[in-house]
DNA sequence: GGCCCAAACGGACCACGGTCCGTTTGTATT
DNA sequence: AATACAAACGGACCGTGGTCCGTTTGGGCC
């Protein structure tokens, strides 16, 4: 009675999976050690063999559990990502709730710009499993289709915040600020001003103010 | 006297570097394996090792001649590349001169989206060495400008002219079109709306028709 | 406690990109 | 034609990402 088969496989109406001790004790181990190696080598200096060896597991182990160094480098991106979709949906004004939708997206932009260009090397390291894979690129993607709908900008949303997403990639941001030597105020302006474009409102103050 | 050294380094007007018979033979070859590859198997089922073999030449020799993987396959794009910018240049309108500005503009885009999701393994496998460092990317982004400019859009033309191109690289646009499923012909149109957003004429026909 | 087995482990192994360096070859000079 | 040398060649070699498979182990069940 008791050996009902079902009772594992429905244990409660906790759907995640189960996750043996060695196997958590192991995430926690290769993930730390991944941070500081991060940390203090930069991310593509650090090697799947160094990791395990550091972490003390075998490298079969890294692979079982993150599938692929780009899975790895998404792995350390989640808490930060986790961190700042935290602050959009409930964090303090004007990137959470209670600023207007204009100065929301504004600051999204911002925020957005910095966070990537600060974790750039590890993002360009996570390749196709990094942002756009975890979810972190759709969140955004869905944040500022948000935002348009409250600023009453009709037109294909979806299509529309990716466009304005797009300049905050990774590779543009480096060719910008990086490369060109653009100051990231002047690529922020530029962005700002695109929105200001795309939302039909010429600038800050509305028009008929000067300027 | 004959032996002045400066008659070997500046041999005449022509800067273009010499090149050795051989080395100039290996090249074609390898082009045109390299080519034949990737049509037959795909960019990313392509190895250098192979590569080397089908050309009959040591692999050292086309590490030599392009530096790297991703080099090889910018070179390949070459083509493409230099083909699309004449018909930017000189070729026939809408996308060449001849045509208004927008028209030329939105034909750009059309013609940008295709050739990028025809080519995208290539583009992808190019990397950094690809369409961004071979001066493709400032090509578009110059042409951008010029023709934003003579839509007397004011603003902060660089980063506008990149802010449009933008949604055109590959990673946006496989996202959508190969991913999200999402028909050529939409993406197509969300990019003609921004265009118009960014260049302040709402519509194909100017503010008094009846949209 | 003892049994059982799915899950996890670990490290030998493989394929591929990239480098190195001793050898060959094209070309300019005489 | 002979000489000289820079350039090109080629393949052995190395490091790294990723796989495979025989071995170990956590934890539910009796």
């Amino acid at each position: 009675m008791t050996s009902d088969p079902a009772r594992r496989l429905l244990p409660l109406a906790d759907q995640a999976a189960p996750e043996r001790a060695d196997a958590a004790r192991n995430r926690e181990l290769l993930l730390d050690a991944a941070a500081a190696m991060v940390a203090e080598l930069g991310a593509d200096e650090v090697t799947m063999d160094a990791l395990a060896a550091r972490a003390g597991v075998g490298k079969g182990t890294v692979f079982r559990r993150f599938g692929s160094r780009g899975g790895l480098m998404a792995a350390l991106l989640d808490h930060t990502e986790r961190a700042w979709q935290a602050a959009v949906i409930s964090g303090p004004p004007p990137l959470g709730p209670g600023a207007p939708p204009l100065e929301r997206l504004l600051a999204l932009g911002d925020s957005r710009l910095r966070t990537t260009l600060q974790h750039a090397a590890l993002i360009r390291a996570a390749g196709a499993e990094g942002a756009r894979a975890s979810g972190a690129h759709s969140f955004a993607a869905l944040h500022v289709r948000h935002l348009l709908t409250q600023l009453e900008v009709d037109g294909d949303l979806p299509l529309l915040a990716v466009a304005l997403l797009a300049p905050l990639e990774v590779p543009v941001l480096e060719q910008q600020v990086r490369l060109d030597g653009l100051p990231v105020e002047r690529v922020l302006a530029g962005w700002a001003d695109l929105v200001r474009r795309v939302v039909g409102r010429p600038a800050v103050t509305p028009p008929g103010g000067a300027t």
